[in-house]
DNA sequence: TAGAGCATGTAATATGTTACATGATTCC
DNA sequence: GGAATCATGTAACATATTACATGCTCTA
């Protein structure tokens, strides 16, 4: 449910056609959950069918038609509802990244320590994304911020784990 | 692929058959990822089809029979290479729970500060589940630490967000 | 003797990803 | 003239959840 109301939420802000959608996302490192190009457009179609956002045909010179999608008053009705439980409730967050640390020590701590520093890695790359970002922009979206900090936090520890098996 | 990585793995430290993994699941509060009853079954079918778990049946007393699972040593080569991966690389997270944070400013602001209160009771809830794990415990199972850390994190934050709310 | 626990599932549905299809247009 | 971009999807598959089914045993 969180996609379709991530979905909403940026349609109320303007409306879209599913490609523009879709550039928003990719373009967009601050985002806390992933939404991939063809369940994107897949998802505005069951949102139409369901009545929450209706589109309009438009075209732009001679460049293919695009659908650009508005939300409907049931829609905002339905965005509301569920941002409302997103708030109040904890969707549970997944880390499957985390999964493997439990059986760290199946493995010589050396190779250990040199698979974790390839990960660093990686997460230092998302940091930097984000980090890059203007200020203004990052403050004013709540969920880029968050994530900025956690990929900070994750820095700090991956580095304190790799220490400690480099030292064995 | 972290679900069966998670039962191989938890095979790998000792045999089990398919009631006693959603036990340990469950009484666990320290898991990264979801992974309900059934879908467990059914992975535990998948990997036995796939060789790289086998069964015996066991039973006590008049209980019911049971499948105890043990990997074999195709499933054993299966767990390092999905080991390795899961360590080095850096399967993205997910934060259902952040994507409403940029919808925030849609509600009056008494409303959201005391749509997140009642999150925040939730995540303290989960906290201390954690923070009252034997430290031994916890801290031989890096993911539980890992939790414990998050968690933390989660309502020092929520905390400040709520704050600047009601300071409004 | 009723209800909780033990033990393993199936069926229906929901959700999501990957790879591919299509056909135009603009840019180099 | 060929590649990248615009724009919207479909088909096949993979993954996961929910609710329900079954039947025995132990405990109060």
């Amino acid at each position: 449910m969180e996609k379709k109301m991530l979905i909403l939420g940026l349609l109320l802000s303007h409306d879209m056609h599913g490609y523009q959608l879709n550039e928003v996302l990719q373009h967009n490192p601050g985002t806390p959950i992933s939404l991939t190009k063809s369940n994107a457009y897949k998802l505005l179609n069951d949102m139409e069918r369901d009545g929450w956002i209706t589109h309009t045909q438009e075209q732009v010179g001679n460049r293919p038609q695009r659908r650009v999608y508005s939300v409907t008053e049931e829609g905002k009705v339905e965005f509301f509802r569920l941002l409302r439980e997103n708030l109040s409730s904890q969707p549970s967050p997944e880390f499957p990244g985390v999964v493997g640390l439990d059986f760290l020590h199946l493995l010589p701590s050396d190779e250990a320590a040199a698979l974790l520093e390839s990960r660093l890695q990686l997460v230092e790359k998302n940091f930097q994304q984000l980090d890059e970002l203007p200020l203004q922009i990052r403050q004013s979206h709540p969920s880029s911020e968050y994530l900025h900090k956690f990929y900070a936090n994750e820095i700090e520890w991956l580095s304190g784990i790799i220490k400690r098996l480099q030292s064995q």
